[in-house]
DNA sequence: GGCGTCAGGCTACTCAGCGGTAGCTAACCC
DNA sequence: GGGTTAGCTACCGCTGAGTAGCCTGACGCC
């Protein structure tokens, strides 16, 4: 059997570096979803991806180096996401609505996105967790900057911008924790989802119980 | 006992099984909480427990078993310090603070059970993260419930019921949230959190902004 | 008091999986 | 055709889960 005609069919064809590196970078986030930081395996991402180890190495780095590549990439389109839907010259409510919105499309959309991001990059140490809480950092302040605006409207501003913050976090928190539980349950559109929200935090249930609704006007 | 000869200094005392299991979980928690299921390590744990790894094998099994052990009892504590605070004869908005307060008392005094709970089962697949959502199931059953009751008790069953599961899981999201936010803002009281999150989902940002706040009777 | 027995306890090892790399091969460009 | 770079296979070494097998002290029983 010294016939070996089968040189290697399986051989990537080659392709510019920034092809390849989209490529990893997509198979990365997938796995990293998938199992965790530390679970996955840089054998999986190679394998995902098409492309075999060392490329990885040799563009991206080490394992840390992806992931951060992969949070940094995500947090970027997430953040430019929900800021291309906001409408700054709306009344407040309006602005949360959309932002609401714009961000459950983009979790319906990048599912692995918000796992990486979410799920996974808070519980690893290091590094990261201070990637994802700067994310959360700049959400937070735009919610913040919309009780306060909403607040000095009506006079009331020292008292808007005391508690500002902790309910924008409560808020922010509220939003991330309704998109994981949504990961578990898709049989809502995100629609719905933005409306519960709305409803929730800007009526409140004492509100809501007394039979009024919020409505995108 | 007089002249107690210190044969083997590194020893450890021979003790009651119950007692050395109570030490494991207990340092497993710590391991755990710090690094999270992966990147604990079984010779760590066995460290702080001050027992050997072998010990730990045979009375609570393998690293799996381990942390099944350390969700299922950390989960019990958390549920049964809620439902011991809560009071079901007062009017519902009063249960909810109080059960807010007491979830947010728990968190304070046990902060590695809620770190182990919250941030780090839920990252790993397999066993651990059914175990957790039963619990969160348990909470938002309980203001699901909460929430139906307010609704019918003005003649809104039907509406009430329809959205409860949504508007309970976006709550309690909030709430657990926010105590992952106070892990790393602890410099605000556990009652003051718990107030936040009752004038945010009692009253809404409508009625803050228009000055009204929601106060324990 | 001597002594057997078994649970509490340990040291020191095996072994697999995975992060990371050395060094080779082949395609493309001029 | 020759240099450059995309791409690969095959390996190394370490870390950490899990275990085999031994030691020892407390207690019951003659």
């Amino acid at each position: 059997m010294t016939e070996d005609v089968r040189r290697s069919p399986e051989r990537a064809k080659r392709l510019p570096r920034a092809v390849r590196e989209k490529q990893i970078l997509d198979a990365a986030v997938e796995v990293f979803a998938r199992h965790g930081y530390h679970s996955a395996s840089m054998d999986e991402v190679s394998d995902v991806a098409g492309v075999s180890k060392p490329m990885i190495y040799s563009y991206l780095g080490a394992k840390e180096d992806l992931f951060l590549h992969c949070i940094r990439r995500e947090a970027g389109r997430l953040l430019e996401a929900v800021q291309a839907g906001i409408k700054p010259d709306l009344p407040p409510d309006m602005q949360l609505w959309h932002g609401l919105r714009s961000f459950y499309g983009f979790v319906s959309e990048y599912r692995d996105s918000w796992t990486v991001l979410h799920r996974q990059a808070l519980t690893v140490g290091g590094p990261f967790a201070g990637e994802v809480d700067a994310l959360r950092g700049r959400a937070i302040e735009l919610v913040s900057a919309l009780v306060v605006s909403a607040g000095s409207r009506k006079g009331l501003a020292e008292q808007a911008e005391f508690s500002g913050e902790g309910l924008a976090a409560a808020l922010v928190g509220a939003a991330e924790s309704l998109a994981d539980w949504w990961l578990d349950h898709s049989d809502v559109s995100d629609a719905v989802l933005a409306s519960w929200l709305m409803n929730l935090i800007w009526l409140g249930f004492n509100d809501l119980v007394e039979g009024d609704v919020w409505r995108p006007r």
